[in-house]
DNA sequence: GATTTTCTAGACCATGTGGTCTATATCTTA
DNA sequence: TAAGATATAGACCACATGGTCTAGAAAATC
């Protein structure tokens, strides 16, 4: 490895516990690979230091007040300076480590977590990975197949709606509707007469309990007529 | 632990190479703590064997010709038997490791890993948890947040669109076309005269390069006119 | 202060749209 | 075989929609 050679690591540390901000200093000083290049106990003076010292990676703490950790993340992907974000959090929440991931936040580790634990979880990231420990990235993905889980619920909930009853003709002129096309340009389009189109038209404003075209339209792309086909294709 | 004590826990294996299945089949029943109650080389006979002997897991091979593994973890999630799948894979693809666990995989192995390792996933995964093992669930969190990156670069672009010509009051007028209102209707809502609207529609035509309201309206949704406040809100 | 933009509104006209009713051929289902 | 659903299509009518042009008042910008 030789990393005694290589540059010492700029790290930057965000958390409003300063007796917890004071450890790992002194931790990350003792393991001599890192240059603590500061430290802050809100996101704002954090955000500064950032920009003066352009850490390689900042350890943020997600459990803050005001401007809390998400924000933060977000701020420091605004500065765009290619900064890595490693959260921190004393709680194994499914919904802010989702969040946090989603954000952009290169790993999340628990303040709970032994130190040796937390230092490769930073070399890691270091050298590009993503790091998330096995309880977390399973906490994250019941959290992450959950969501999906109530969307495709949400979907089939959606097939038993008034869609259903369209027959397979007028759903191919329903389609062809949501593309804004005129009952001439339909008419072409599926080869039958223009009053043919009308009739189907009008067939379905009544499955579709609407008065008009834009109404229908609406009311497919909101019940997954048009997604349906996209969305989720395995 | 005292695992010798339970029943053992019921194994379905799917894969179209019968070396490995006959590999796997072996290892597992060496473990003792495993039954495997059925082999298949397709997913067709797959789900008839899941039907007949409800495993509590089976694993499915990825990578099969004709129906894919992906449709597998559809197909048995269908039959809502609670049936967990452990996804088996000669390769770590992002896109398949995600696409897997968005469906539902309780877990993602490499079939190059070793087999302790394998066995310890079957484990885990019977006990509720969801098990990817660093190194996959480093790819996965690498595609997940490209996937989001993307989207909100795409947003980004979108705020440059055609939408932003439009003025306040346009903008007021289409979010009423985007309801399926009429003119009459809009007129009203905006206390201003028929011939008003007719104007600023016929304007909103114009800037957003469309001929009629379902096309302006479609555009506007396309664009994220109306999910821009909705969506993404941290 | 002059210019531009925006919001307002009218007139006129062609055409697209929606409502209703009738009707035939085909196909499915009871 | 009769009944029902579906796809086709015509006629007629009222009105909504879109295109174009003109124009005044207010606000913003230069």
């Amino acid at each position: 490895m030789r990393r005694e050679f290589k540059k010492k690591s700029r790290v930057l540390l965000i958390d409003d516990n300063y007796e917890h901000l004071a450890g790992i200093r002194e931790l990350l000083n003792l393991e001599g690979t890192f240059d603590v290049v500061g430290i802050a106990t809100n996101i704002t003076v954090g955000l500064n230091l950032i920009k003066k010292y352009q850490p390689e990676i900042v350890l943020l703490d997600m459990n803050m007040p005001e401007k809390d950790g998400l924000q933060g993340i977000l701020e420091i992907a605004k500065l765009d300076l290619g900064t890595k974000v490693l959260a921190l959090s004393g709680y194994d929440d499914a919904d802010l480590i989702f969040r946090a991931m989603k954000l952009g936040a290169k790993g999340y580790v628990l303040k709970t977590m032994a130190s040796a634990q937390l230092i490769y979880a930073i070399e890691e990231v270091l050298n590009g990975k993503i790091y998330l420990p096995l309880a977390l990235s399973s906490r994250f993905f019941e959290y992450f197949q959950q969501s999906f889980r109530q969307e495709s619920e949400k979907e089939e909930v959606e097939e038993e709606n008034l869609l259903s009853y369209l027959t397979q003709r007028e759903e191919e002129v329903l389609e062809l509707l949501t593309q804004g096309i005129t009952y001439k340009g339909v008419a072409s389009k599926l080869f039958i007469s223009e009053t043919t189109v009308k009739t189907h038209v009008n067939n379905i404003f009544q499955k579709l309990q609407v008065n008009d075209r834009t109404q229908a339209v609406l009311y497919a792309i909101n019940n997954g007529f048009l997604t349906k086909k996209v969305k989720m294709a395995v």
